[in-house]
DNA sequence: CGCGTGGTTGACACGGATCAATCGTGGTGG
DNA sequence: CCACCACGATTGATCCGTGTCAACCACGCG
């Protein structure tokens, strides 16, 4: 019975089988994955990417900015996960969970003159990296293939974002929740719509902007109206449509 | 006593003057004015984005674009006022009202495949212009010095809809007020700190994500205690630290 | 003058946050 | 090996903020 449905997921760690100082180059599939919709990307441009990356490790507690740091460059997060939020001196609003690969600051070194826009602090051992603004400009100078890419990472924030704060606005918990299930779920049409929770699930309701105790209570509503199955971390979606439904109220 | 204090402000009419088949270029002034950050754009630049540029104007009521279209280019508001939000079928949720000149949707775009992500109507008439995002793509690539400025526009993007996400999560609609006031302070610190709102109330609300009664509702709390002075459109602030104190509660 | 628009005010209901208690699970040390 | 404890989730009770509905006021215009 005791499948890993109820084990609270641990935050991944390194392995210890990777010392900290080796700090290999990014490489060409991490690239192709953090930049998408770049298709046409040489070695040469793979190689001038990792050339301009410095890459830290951290560790738990750390952090990696805060909103007082001057943004000097691109932060992207290699291994591990960080808690971004609004720190309020000690305490932490936790607004999201990132885990690696992915981009922590796409946007603020952008501008000049500004700080980071959040907190980010590492919940466990953390290898991040960072583009100086400087330096990646010059390289897009020589390299202008590579522009579409960043400029699709910042157009898809704003994307995510611009859904999030309409969601924010005009929905309630329960048909967030539902956009929420249903944009997790696995695409494929024929698959049994299992969908395991890798978050803890407060970690999921400071997402979307509620309450842990609400989020299990929306959970409840959602499986006693016949929508969803919870067991622990798993939830098996048996009426997809009735979801989409529930997200579009 | 009748200052337009009372006066609903009137959305800004294309001048009669200018016939809507002229369509004159932007001019450097305008493009560097939307695409901020980008001091080193020479004449043939300025040209450049003028010729890939093409202007349509609509009518009061016209769709600019809705979340069904697919967006193939890069669209912004030369000339009048449009209401940015969700439309369900009749019904429109507005989410703010954007004057031009400013940009509609720079996102989208940029992500082949997708629509854009809001639905945009016009009040009164209004003057659009779009850029493609394929001609815009090969001229950034003959052109490099012109990616900061389109980079600097998304960060920027990122930057307030990360700020709106955080304050709609975290604050109550009194902090919220307060922000937006203090954001729209003047900077100059002698000034007299009066502040002319050039939206409907209602529309201000819904910028803010709430009600037009619980906007009134505070609008009067903070004049109660002393912050600010309300007299129709006209708002004095008193006491410009107590706001930024209040908005960081 | 009546009408439409936009704002204000009050009464009321409801969603969701908060607090507190309980439960299940897993890890740890005696 | 088992008691203990920390952590996370769940459930119930309660309260507060804010949306909604309604009436009313102020202003401008035909």
């Amino acid at each position: 019975m005791n499948d890993l449905a109820m084990a609270p997921p641990m935050p991944a760690r390194l392995p210890a089988s990777t010392p900290a100082a080796a700090m290999p180059a990014l490489g060409r599939s991490l690239w192709h994955r953090l930049l998408d919709a770049t298709p046409l990307m040489t070695t040469a441009d793979v190689q001038a990417l990792d050339a301009l990356t410095v890459q830290r490790v951290l560790a738990a507690g750390d952090w990696v900015f805060t909103h007082r740091t001057p943004a000097r460059a691109l932060v992207l997060l290699l291994e591990g996960t960080v808690l971004l939020g609004h720190s309020d001196g000690a305490a932490m609003a936790p607004e999201r969970l990132l885990r690696g690969p992915a981009w922590l600051d796409a946007a603020s070194a952008w501008l000049t003159g500004t700080a980071h826009a959040l907190d980010a602090r590492a919940t466990g051992m953390v290898r991040v990296a960072e583009m100086p603004r400087a330096a990646l400009q010059t390289l897009l100078m020589q390299r202008p293939a590579l522009a579409p890419g960043f400029l699709a990472v910042l157009a898809e924030q704003v994307q995510h974002l611009s859904l999030q704060t309409h969601e924010l606005m005009h929905k309630d918990a329960n048909s967030r929740l539902a956009a929420w299930l249903h944009r997790h779920l696995p695409s494929s049409p024929g698959a049994p719509a299992l969908l395991h929770l890798n978050e803890r699930k407060r970690d999921i309701a400071a997402q979307l902007g509620m309450s842990p105790e609400t989020l299990s209570r929306q959970m409840r509503q959602l499986s006693r109206c016949g929508l969803i199955e919870v067991r622990g971390y798993q939830v098996r979606v048996l009426d997809s449509a009735g979801l989409q439904r529930l997200a579009t109220s």
